[in-house]
DNA sequence: TATTATATTTCGAAA
DNA sequence: TTTCGAAGTATAATA
């Protein structure tokens, strides 16, 4: 997390267990001031607005909010977030007094609700999650100095090309990557035995039929770019190709080169 | 959450501060029998291999087991978790008695780290979490009968034009949705005024080359379809497309009519 | 089960 | 900032 290689807080977990929401809204905004990652878990209805809009009802749900700005609902199914906001927002946490008449006599009476707020500009997006009740509150803090490291990406894929061309096909000579066309960046631009043209494809896993729009793009932008009566092959490289793609391949006079991300 | 409308259990938080590597493990064992969303945050290494691998060293992060097999890593950064295992994993936890000698003798020493392991079967996949502190241990159970409701998804878009196809261009018959081609199903297909056949695909925001290639592919297979002389147009509908995009919808005699999801 | 396309995709890199 | 394509994408619908 905050990285302080010299001076290493120690890691730390402040929770609060069926707190008041007046005391829940209290540890939610010392946490967001204190850069750490807050949880709140309890029964709560989120309404989100922006690129699109929702309603979610009440139900018993865990929120994260991350000093970095992202804020996370998770109810306890799924991968995905029920509801969200990317990094960049600006978090709010606020006690919904209920003072529906607007009297103001109600100031110091139990709140109503438990309000977190996250805030997005370009594109304005607001997600709005409110609590009715809360089962607890934490607020971590701690150091994470290591990233992630990852393999069998497509870059690796690439890299296993470039060392080695003739897993391609034999005479294969890389000339250039992500070179610039009309239609976009080709992974990889070369030539066969022959001096022709090829245009390189890659995927790290099983392709469909975007993939083969794909490589016909940039052959396309090619062959008119470096003239009319230009000879470019296109070649697609992944671990494999579903019928329907392989159908589309044929079509346009596309290859295809079956080759994994590593070589296991 | 588990769904019980007239048996609805009492939301609950089980929550362990600073707990030993055993007391924790048996918190999260207990949580998982419990169908419980569980979370463990502090100091961890983790380890992913399936699809492509990974490895992260140490560092302080929030890990949480959803009751559908799902598994989440959080560090403080980020919308998404660094790793992570989709629903239908197996959660396994154990602790590591750092028995590294086979000896056994230490059966009854502190364990050198609380192991959580997420199996996935098709494809084959293991995360595998090792925490060698712990700071918090929570189990959450609760209800959750309520669905999100979202609007201003490409659905949206296809019933606006459905319920005025004027909208689209004047005189447009839509005569069918998803209509199956070769390459894939058209989003809407219909006709003209002039009883030409009209491809239209669908985009709910900013459109980019991709879809234009989408397109393009549904054209083209039903322009074979047809017959060779058979005359198709392609409209893409979307709030706006980008340059590139523009010129290749020119390059292919396609055309874009700009509409969003919602009326606003 | 495999295929296909969507998504409030998120994310990162490059122009 | 916008654009573009990758991702261990996840997810839903469909065959």
């Amino acid at each position: 997390m905050t990285s302080e290689p010299s001076t290493a807080r120690s890691p730390r977990a402040v929770t609060l267990e069926q707190p008041s929401l007046s005391a829940a809204c209290e540890a939610v905004a010392d946490g967001i001031e204190r850069e750490a990652l807050v949880t709140v878990f309890g029964r709560c209805s989120v309404d989100y607005e922006g690129r699109a809009s929702s309603v979610l009802e009440a139900g018993d749900r865990h929120v994260m909010l991350k000093p970095d700005g992202a804020a996370l609902v998770h109810t306890d199914e799924g991968q995905q977030p029920v509801n969200w906001q990317p990094p960049g927002c600006e978090h709010d946490v606020y006690c919904d007094d209920g003072d529906a008449d607007g009297s103001g006599v109600e100031a110091d009476a139990d709140p109503d609700a438990l309000v977190l707020e996250s805030l997005r500009s370009n594109p304005d997006e607001r997600l709005l999650v409110r609590f009715q009740r809360v089962l607890q509150v934490s607020a971590f803090s701690g150091t994470d100095e290591n990233e992630l490291a990852l393999s069998g990406t497509e870059e690796d894929l690439r890299q296993r090309i470039l060392e080695e061309p003739d897993l391609l096909e034999t005479g294969f000579t890389p000339l250039a990557t992500e070179r610039a066309t009309p239609a976009g960046a080709v992974d990889i631009y070369g030539e066969d035995s022959a001096g022709r043209t090829v245009v390189v494809e890659l995927k790290r896993r099983r392709v469909g039929p975007d993939a083969v729009g794909q490589l016909r793009r940039y052959v396309d932008a090619l062959e008119r770019d470096l003239h009319a009566d230009a000879d470019v092959r296109g070649v697609l490289v992944a671990p494999s190709v579903t019928d329907r793609a392989d159908r589309l391949l044929g079509d346009h006079g596309l290859e295809f080169v079956s080759l994994k991300p590593t070589g296991d």
